[in-house]
DNA sequence: CCCCATCATGCAATCGTTTGCATCAATGCT
DNA sequence: AGCATTGATGCAAACGATTGCATGATGGGG
């Protein structure tokens, strides 16, 4: 079942089933009507996929999940931005080619374009990538990316306000009368790294020193936080507080704590980041930085299509608000 | 870029670098890693679009996520379902275009078909789409499903053996000498459905009369589960045990437990289902039903490939295990 | 009644590959 | 030497749509 089948039944040519399909004012409102009713009829759809390579653009973008090399991806924030991307491309009446990939180099990344399958890349998951997606954006790929807005980069970036959701939760935890708090989070992570500097700031303007004893630095949802605990335990560290740089951390840290009778938020107060759906499920339910995940898929799409146009590169800073919680009431 | 410009600096004709570069043995040796050096240098791919096109094949296929109409699909189970379907797709070098859907007719899951941009569909989230998926089916779609496995289903089924899933945890809780065990899910989900059944079973088999007023049949992840609760205390409803049909569900269980002061496990023991990634985290941990969701991708592909060849339907139940935790100790 | 807009439609080239078939050179066999 | 076989490569026709340009019909004005 292809153009000329339908075309053939209509009595006309495929020029003319083209054109009415696709909506051409040189149509006249009877045959269009008439033809398009026919192709609904016998459950005809255009080949995109032909279509496409005569006109020559592509309807469809892809997704990267980037991961370390040492864990599969499961974040359920940056999953929630997929989905978010995924409704701004289906407004667009565009697909999305989804890849995951753990380790390799930018080419692979240019491939997926270079191959023409997509006109551009989303990509999610800065981590360590940031040489990499400088490498990349060099090649003229089109893209845009979640994740902080690194002075040197010449990729267009969305993310939350990071230094400022570190610096709300520190202030917050100040506020609360912690006076020991600890930082865990990958600092080598650009996101990370910035909520740190947050934390670092808030410190500062309420004039204490961080320990450096009560900063972890570990991948995202690491399951050594128990041994830290206890070495902190142990040691006889004080600390009154934690400050996690993303939720899912943070559910295993309030895990380990009660698990040595470490009661939150009454002995150490907690924050998170991101606000995934659990935060307010747990219990004690989790104060959290929520970041605007529903506004980040339109963004990205945004700037990817801008990129794609042409246009000067641009970031898109998206507002944190500390959604407060009983971790650290 | 293109094939031709390969061609002309190889100084040889299309022919030669198509077959060249797609690894036909009519091209010897020497000739072949010739061109595949120059392509490599220049950056050179193939158009996939093009070559699809000429070979009339696709080499991706369709993730599509349902949901219900509600809410915006945010398990965390199935997306890492999403997770292995790209995994293993990519093991055989195609690629994964995603779409949600909320609401809507066959024919448009179909559309994603019939206008040849995949050449099959894997279905996340059955809901309460059975009889829409039959209907697919009977368009000749080729597809693979994940969920329950329903008698009058025509479309090939990845799932878990719900009714084991669900006799399992409620013999456990049994075991551990519960006598009033609650069950939260939506048994017209099909797969809440077949756990309930398993309960029932497990229920029977001890002598034990199921109260149908500890029967919550909402769907996942609700929030009113507190009511729910606090309801059951006002009318001192006995229970000691409750087998939530998803651990997102189970954790607000846990949640809304902790917040009347109601133990667990001491007072309440809880069981829930999906062994996700935080089941372990949360405090305390959550005994559950582990669905091998690593094998559901390589499943899920296997089926729509037989699907897409012809061959006739199968279906694949993967084993259930209980992991015990702290919540039912 | 003729001419010229204007409108509706069709012809045919094109997008970038793949591949059946033809071609041509080199080699082996008699 | 002549002929058949093999191997390397090229020609040209697809694949299923889109679209610039041409054509034919229609109608209104002079």
């Amino acid at each position: 079942m292809q153009m000329t089948d339908i075309a053939r039944l209509a009595g006309v040519s495929t020029s003319t089933v083209s054109r009415a399909l696709s909506g051409s004012p040189l149509i006249p409102e009877a045959t269009r009507t008439r033809i398009t009713e026919l192709a609904r009829s016998l459950n005809y759809r255009v080949n995109v996929g032909a279509a496409n390579l005569r006109k020559r653009d592509v309807q469809s973008i892809g997704v990267v999940i980037l991961g370390d090399s040492m864990q599969a991806i499961s974040d359920p924030f940056l999953l929630s931005v997929v989905g978010t991307v995924a409704d701004a491309l289906d407004e667009r009446g565009m697909s999305l080619l989804l890849s995951r990939m753990k380790e390799g180099a930018p080419q692979q990344l240019a491939a997926i374009v270079d191959s023409g399958q997509v006109a551009g890349l989303v990509v999610i998951g800065q981590l360590t990538w940031h040489e990499r997606l400088n490498q990349l954006a060099k090649m003229d790929v089109p893209m845009a990316v979640w994740g902080a807005n690194l002075p040197d980069a010449i990729y267009p970036t969305v993310g939350s306000d990071n230094l400022q959701g570190g610096y709300l939760a520190t202030r917050h935890l100040i506020a609360r009368g912690c006076r020991h708090i600890a930082f865990f989070g990958d600092v080598n992570h650009p996101e990370a790294g910035l909520r740190y500097q947050g934390y670092l700031k808030a410190l500062q303007e309420a004039g204490l020193t961080p320990d450096p004893r009560l900063h972890q630095s570990f991948l995202f949802s690491d399951s050594r936080i128990r041994a830290v605990i206890d070495q902190w335990l142990d040691q006889q560290l004080e600390f009154d507080a934690i400050f996690a740089s993303s939720d899912v951390c943070a559910v295993s840290i309030m895990g380990a704590l009660s698990e040595r009778g470490i009661a939150v938020p009454s002995r150490v107060k907690l924050v998170g980041y991101d606000d995934i759906a659990l935060a307010e499920h747990v219990h004690p339910s989790l104060t959290s930085v929520r970041q605007p995940y529903a506004l980040a898929g339109r963004a990205l799409v945004d700037l990817l299509f801008e990129a794609v146009a042409g246009q000067p590169r641009r970031n898109v800073v998206l507002p944190t608000e500390l959604i407060e919680r009983e971790s650290s009431r």
